[in-house]
DNA sequence: AATTCTCCATACCGTTGAGTATGGAAAGTA
DNA sequence: TACTTTCCATACTCAACGGTATGGAGAATT
């Protein structure tokens, strides 16, 4: 029992190390001897530290989902304003933070179990925080879950596409499509 | 110069068993060995029809392009109907129909540069053909160009989301989001 | 000082992958 | 019938991967 500094710090050299390869080849990068050689180690540092290769990626879902999940949540939450204004928040941090670790970790939930589970996790977080933010502009709760996933997925599938990023005029088209039209005077809103 | 029936046939189970196998297991999956053996052959018959692996794979991609780049597009122009008609019936078919190909090749996209060619002639294809679906519904064109990519980025996002299918519901909700507002007695549509 | 524990290097094994060399059966051609 | 072409099986090579066994340097403990 001895706790040493090392310890943790070459643990977390391994975790760093992967979700870097994660981000940038994929999951498919995530492969023993080349991470030791750019840590500058051997395969016997990490099978001192994991069991198998199965089990340092069970870490590394662990770690990103620490990370990740709540952390952009946090985030919006921090900077305040009303419903409307956390969900602009949202949508703008969500298009200019780096996605490639969440389409990576996307793309390996399509093969693998456990990522599949992790991911599904943080994606029940995002919705229900989505339809928490939706809820007070007026729409109902059957259409804040529609508008939710609609959303969410949007954000995914505009991150796939190559092309111009989402400048405020695309911003402002986006918060349109999710603000409720007002009911007045038995309108209601277009259907000709 | 013989033109034997056999040439083209086992050329083309080599290409239908790779596509299946992109459906399948993902890009990672395409190895010789293994469809040879679901072939009933072995790596004597790859090599015969392609010189390596690259060759093969840009084949695949090529066969893919053909069968689904303008197929979708000509159902859908064979229904015909008006274009309001033709968007829904375009979404509908897109929701319905098995995406795990596209998915796969999109992911492949990521990672391999033959690939990313082909999906990005493909999604130029396709965002154009939805511009033209939208610019008759009185949208603008930058605005149809946005919403097109907004769109086809959901259909993407959506896929990857696990949950209930697209229903007449929500396809109502997304058909509203894709209309225009009339634009009546000065109201330029909601924004309070 | 002797011992134990931590952390890692080295060397090895079995498997699987891409790619090559070669031979041979069948069918088509002369 | 003799020859050529088509298509594939067999048998290799080489490299990379996951995983194991073992030894050893250095710090911590006694």
């Amino acid at each position: 029992m001895v706790n040493r500094m090392n310890d943790k710090l070459n643990q977390e050299r391994w975790l760093g190390a992967g979700l870097q390869v994660l981000a940038e080849e994929g999951p498919e990068g995530l492969r023993i001897m080349p991470i030791a050689q750019q840590l500058g180690v051997t395969k016997g540092s990490f099978y001192w530290h994991y069991r198998n290769l199965e089990d340092y990626q069970s870490a590394l879902l662990e770690e990103w989902e620490q990370r990740h999940t709540r952390q952009v949540i946090h985030h919006v939450e921090g900077k305040g304003g009303d419903a409307l204004t956390k969900l602009r928040n949202l949508v703008s941090i969500s298009f200019s933070a780096d996605a490639r670790l969440g389409q990576a970790i996307r793309r390996w939930a399509i093969t693998n179990p456990q990522a599949r589970e992790a991911q599904a996790r943080v994606d029940h977080d995002r919705l229900a925080y989505l339809v928490s933010l939706l809820r007070p502009l007026g729409w109902s709760q059957a259409r804040a879950e529609f508008l939710a996933r609609w959303l969410y997925g949007a954000l995914i599938g505009y991150f796939s596409l190559q092309g111009p990023a989402v400048g405020t005029v695309q911003l402002d088209l986006i918060m349109d499509m999710l603000t409720p039209p007002p009911k007045t005077a038995g309108i209601t809103r277009r259907k000709a």
